[in-house]
DNA sequence: TTTACGTTACT
DNA sequence: GTAACGTAA
């Protein structure tokens, strides 16, 4: 009997999902299915924290189509013998997909769309994850754009607001279901049982997306504008994993955002807001654009900046969150107890880790890589290469942020500090953030409680390595 | 999406 | 002594 493929990949949601739009309005019955197929991903296969939300998110969507007369069929292996395969087994004379935009699987995707259709099976692909398909936005000359600004502006220009797809209330279902494997054993989850902290923090799907959205959009978005740069608060909106999986998508965030949008200056925290899904969107811009950026800098004078490479053991103690900067390794805790680190935090430990420690950026892009639930390839390589101050960046200077003057001023009672480093709670609030200052002339004995370990001193010298980094920088030739 | 330093003004 | 500001990198 004829059906229709709906292949799932980084759009699990039922909600303003073209894909599934077109097979139900196919009137054949649809079948959702979900390929994994690790080796095709890498060398960017998701990490450990990922995976985790990878199994929970999937296990939320089986969940959802189970509730419109529906189920979601997983298979291992190759993405295109599987699609053949099921080709074969159901009947099926199309498969739709919503588009994944990263370099690799859009070659992979392109050769799979192919012999499909040399097989006799239509395709049809769309876009469900950004606002625009990355490439469609370039310059008056032709030129992809290279600088934030400009590029949003040319967004908002354009227009974000998005006609958004209703939720299948039910789906036609086949006569007879193709046999799926369990999701248990994709092999997702941990099997040590690390994922405490995962599960406290976050809830993975569809509806843990909108309750989020919500939570946010109630109270944390007026203050949104300075209120984000203060990692102890909750004055973010926590979507990157739910967007990163495409739970939720930016058209539906902005219709969401839409009657405080026409309130205008009484909300200007929510124009913030959307600005940062636009970095996101600028992020898949650029790796479209600029495909090799996950190993290779944007600008090529910076290939020969003296770094260290990723055997340098004080990777480790950075990725152990034991540098002695209080706010740096506070960010790294935080990252590996919840999968998730403030946006504010992860500038500061990335430049940390490129400036002062001069380790590469690919180093720790790879280390967030494994340990961000929201683990993104395109946003992840601007924002390293950002800080790194090898990608893009319209700052004419060379940025080395400063761990004890940030702590200062955007955790000024030390509370995000103290909440990941319990040893820094017997620091007075005066050298929370420089607790190497204090402990100069006073006992050890006055350096923490007994029960909690002891805090190291700094790694290194913020100032000297900042200045060291800056002789580098120096040395390197004048254009791009 | 920054820092550090010099100048100035004021205590 | 130090806060506030302009400016270079």
């Amino acid at each position: 009997m004829h059906s229709v493929l709906c292949w799932f990949s980084r759009d699990l949601r039922l909600a303003d999902h073209p894909a599934l739009y077109h097979a139900l309005h196919s009137g054949l019955p649809v079948i959702p299915v979900y390929l994994h197929a690790q080796h095709e991903e890498a060398p960017w296969a998701p990490g450990a924290a990922s995976r985790w939300w990878l199994h929970h998110s999937l296990s939320a969507l089986m969940h959802d189509l189970e509730r419109i007369n529906s189920r979601l069929v997983i298979r291992q292996g190759d993405s295109l013998a599987q699609l053949l395969s099921l080709v074969r087994e159901t009947g099926a004379v199309q498969v739709v997909w919503n588009r994944r935009y990263e370099p690799h699987l859009q070659q992979r995707d392109q050769q799979v769309a192919t012999a499909l259709q040399q097989y006799g099976v239509a395709v049809h692909q769309f876009n469900a994850t950004v606002w625009f398909a990355p490439g469609t936005l370039c310059k008056a000359d032709g030129e992809p754009y290279r600088v934030f600004t400009p590029f949003w502006k040319r967004c908002l220009q354009t227009g974000l607001a998005r006609p958004c797809l209703p939720r299948p209330a039910s789906l036609l279902a086949p006569s007879h279901w193709p046999d799926s494997l369990e999701l248990a054993a994709l092999d997702l989850l941990p099997r040590q049982p690390w994922d405490q902290g995962l599960k406290a923090s976050w809830t993975p799907g569809e509806a843990g997306a909108w309750h989020r959205l919500h939570d946010f959009l109630k109270e944390p978005v007026k203050h949104y504008a300075q209120g984000r740069d203060y990692p102890a608060q909750p004055g973010t909106a926590r979507l990157s994993a739910h967007l990163h999986f495409g739970e939720i998508s930016p058209g539906q965030i902005h219709a969401a955002c839409q009657p405080l949008l026409d309130q205008g200056a009484a909300h200007s925290g929510i124009e913030s807001f959307i600005r940062e899904l636009g970095w996101r969107e600028f992020a898949h811009h650029i790796l479209h654009h600029f495909p090799r950026t996950p190993q290779l800098p944007l600008y090529p004078k910076f290939a020969d900046f003296p770094w260290a490479d990723c055997d340098d053991p004080a990777l480790t103690r950075w990725q152990q969150g034991q540098t002695g900067i209080p706010l740096v390794d506070a960010g790294m805790r935080e990252l590996w107890h919840t999968g998730w680190m403030h946006n504010r935090v992860r500038m500061i430990c990335a430049s940390f880790l490129t400036k002062n420690l001069k380790i590469h950026w690919r180093c720790g892009a790879r280390w967030f890589w494994d340990t961000l639930v929201d683990a993104d390839l395109a946003s992840n390589t601007l924002g390293w290469q950002w800080t790194a101050g090898c990608g893009a960046d319209a700052a004419p200077f060379f940025r080395v942020f400063n761990p004890v003057l940030q702590g200062q001023r955007f955790d000024p009672k030390g509370e995000y500090v103290t909440r990941f480093v319990p040893e820094l709670r017997t620091i007075p609030l005066k050298y929370r953030h420089q607790p190497w200052q204090y402990t100069a002339g006073s006992s050890p004995a006055l350096l923490s409680e007994p029960a909690l370990p002891p805090y190291p001193p700094p790694m290194v010298d913020l100032r000297h390595s900042r200045e060291q980094v800056l002789r580098d920088w120096k040395t390197l030739g004048g254009d791009t």
